[in-house]
Order: C-alpha cells, then structure tokens, then sequence
DNA sequence: TTCTAATGTAAGCAGTGTAAACATTAATGT
DNA sequence: ACATTAATGTTTACACTGCTTACATTAGAA
C-alpha cells in the first residue's frame, strides 16, 4: 500500500531524469513519462519544478557536479604540466561519455543559468575546480590565471564538439569517420594526449 | 486569387524556416506557424519534408553555405599567418551573430548528416574552405595540415560556445557577465585578436 | 487539536508532429 | 490532343506534449 505523499519525490524525479535524458536526449524526455516512471500523477512533477526548464536546471547541475569530481586534481602535491594534461583527458572524456547531459549544461535548454542559483553555484564550482589547478602552476596574476583558464577551457569544450560531430564514440575505437564532416577529428583522437600536451604547452609557457 | 498549387513553397518553407529559427531559436518553431506563415495548408510541407529533422537540416546547410561565405579567403595571394587570423575572427563572430543557427548546425537536432548528402556536401565544403587556406600557408603534408585545420578549428568552436555561455552579445559592448560562469571569458572577449594570435602562431609554427 | 502550507490528483486547454485518405493540377507518353 | 501518372496540396484525426485550474489529502506548526 503506497501513501498518498510519496516522500522523497522531487530526488527521485531528478534522479530518473538524469538517467533518461543521459540515455535518450533531452528532447525525448517528457514530464508526462517521468511522472509514470515515478508512480505519480502527470502534475505531480510541478509541485517541485515550475516549468520543464526548471528540470533541466536540476540536471545540468547533476551533470557539473559530476565534472567537477571528474575532473578533480589532488592540489596537495604542486601541480605541474602533465595534471593539467590529464585534467583535459578528463574533461574531454566526461564530455564523450555523457555527451547528452553535457548538452544540457552547455546548450541553450535552459536559458539563464542566473534564474537557477543552485545551478549557477554548481557550474562555477566546476569552473573554480579548474581555474585551482592554473592558480597552483605559477606565480601568474589572477588575471593571467583566468586567461590561461579560459583558453584551455575552450579548447577541450571545443574538441569535445568536434569529436562529436565527427561521430567519434568515446568507447569504441575511433571508426566510422567517414560519414562526416571534419574526419580529420580522427588525427586528434588518436594522438589525444600528444596533442593536448603540445596545447597546453603553449598556453602554460605562455 | 491564389492557385491551388504554390509554385515555390519548398524554398519559401527553407527561407522562412531560416529566418524564425535563427530569431527564436529551432525549439520554437513549428512545423504549422511555418505553413501558414506561407498561406498554406498545415500538412503541406511534409510534401517537401519528411520530417522535422529534414527541414532542420535544409536549415543548417543554409547556415554552412553562409559559413563557408563568411569565413572565405582569397587564395590567390599567397595566404599569410594574419589571414588565418582574419578567418579565425570571421568564424567566431559568425557563430556568436547567428547563434541559433550555430545550433542547429553543431548540434544534435539534426543526428547523423550522412541521411542528408546535401547537407552533409555543404558542411564538408565549409571545412575544405577552412582547410585549404591552412594548405597554403607552408609547405606540410596533408596530415599536418588536416591537424592543424583541425586544431583550430575546435578552438575557434570552443571559443564560440564558451563566450556565449558567458552570456557576451554580439554586437554590444561585453557586458553582464558577471552572472555567468566562467566570466573570465571577457578576458579573451576583450583582447580576441591578440588571443587568436597567440594560439595561431602556436598552432602554425607547429 | 486546529489551521495552514505542502504536496498530491483529475480534468481539460491549446499546441505539437505526423499519418491516412482524398483533391487538384502539372508533367509525361502515346 | 488526350489519357495517365506523379507531384503537390487539403482535410481530418490520432497520440502526445507542457501547463493551468480546481480540488483532495496530509504533514507540520500554532
């Protein structure tokens, strides 16, 4: 016998919303069958988001808390060039493998990141986790810092696009280019670590 | 008095479709405001357009013919580092000016460009005009020179998606950041010229 | 214990993509 | 020139969506 109350229903919305949009696409995600999912009436769900976007938000903010940890550096030991290297393997990783979350934290789905403060917090925590690792590099400015920051930023983001649209699947070898634009991406996916390195390199040394 | 037959209504439908997703982004746009904008009945442009995701993609290519357009350099003088720099600036701030149909091109509403040849022809075009200008700046092979092509061009992407998720407006003055994350974008914002050539020379003198 | 706010349900509106059956007309083959 | 066919348009309808409104239940504060 089930209670009228279900008790914990807005964590287990996001949580089931996480999996389906990661799984499916956002798009394909509808309210309507997160509430069936969830044993609840179709409204049931706008007692704790106001609008689909507010649920977006909540998953997008899962997905920057999961960067932030995949992206993590142990800053008790000095950092030095090749952390950052691997900070970038991370990223771009994380941006592979959740492809479609990493849509949703990146995208236009949810508009305004300033209307969702939990979420605002959560993207900025992730990019304070990366802007750490810069800061315990070199003696640079903050202002340097959150110029290299930016630049490396940018370019993983940037690789993670490409890749994608190079049809690249981040766990199965790098095959099936061909098809479309840009298969040179294949050059970098390949040499992922080379190229990153010789990047960073760059944009560290300054 | 209007004939039962339109006469033109696919590339009515495609200019049409063209201009209310690059004011109110793709999501907004229905099949059915797109029929009558065109004084048509609602179910006709499925004549000319199997599904949504069809004219999605006659969107796109549109938005990879303009690309290709914008970021276009004279190849018959001899191509120097500062060109490079020139289309750089062009690609980023064609994706910060059409934003919305950056989406769509870049995106995921339209999955697999292969089910689209002439979608697909349009978007390799664009690359081949970004790489042949790379072809011309020294004498590589054709590895390195795909690699490089390839480098900027995920840099110049990432650039695109972060400046704009650092909420910079294209054509006004960079402002209202602050509630962004990653703010520090106005950084490169405000010195972009300077930043692409840093990363270029870096790139170009391997 | 009573009252109120939080959280759930039921019914319904306006809008969507798209399929199916039918109407009109342009193009084509004899 | 005429008949046939293919292309293009319309009508109707289905299943689905986000979301609003009015109402029901219950947990927690007074």
């Amino acid at each position: 016998m089930k209670s009228y109350h279900h008790g914990n229903l807005k964590q287990e919305l996001i949580d089931c919303a996480c999996r389906l949009c990661e799984r499916d696409g956002y798009t394909k995600l509808s309210i309507r069958t997160l509430a069936k999912e969830s044993g609840v009436s179709q409204t049931a769900p706008y007692r704790h988001f106001e609008t689909k976007e507010a649920l977006y938000a909540s998953v997008a903010q899962d997905g920057f808390n999961k960067l932030s940890k995949a992206i993590h550096v142990d800053v008790d030991k000095k950092v030095n060039k090749k952390q950052i290297v691997d900070m970038a393997i991370k990223y771009i990783e994380f941006g592979l493998k959740n492809a479609n979350t990493y849509d949703l934290m990146f995208g236009t789905a949810v508009g305004n990141f300033a209307e969702y403060p939990e979420l605002l917090e959560s993207a900025n925590s992730s990019y304070e986790n990366f802007r750490s690792s810069f800061s315990q590099l070199a003696n640079d400015s903050d202002e340097v810092i959150a110029f290299k920051c930016i630049t490396l930023w940018s370019m993983v983001h940037g690789l993670v696009g490409i890749l994608r649209k190079a049809q690249v699947v981040a766990d199965e070898p790098m095959i099936n280019l061909e098809a479309g634009p840009m298969s040179s991406a294949i050059l970098i996916a390949g040499n992922l670590e080379d190229h990153l390195d010789k990047v960073i390199s760059g944009i560290v040394e300054n």
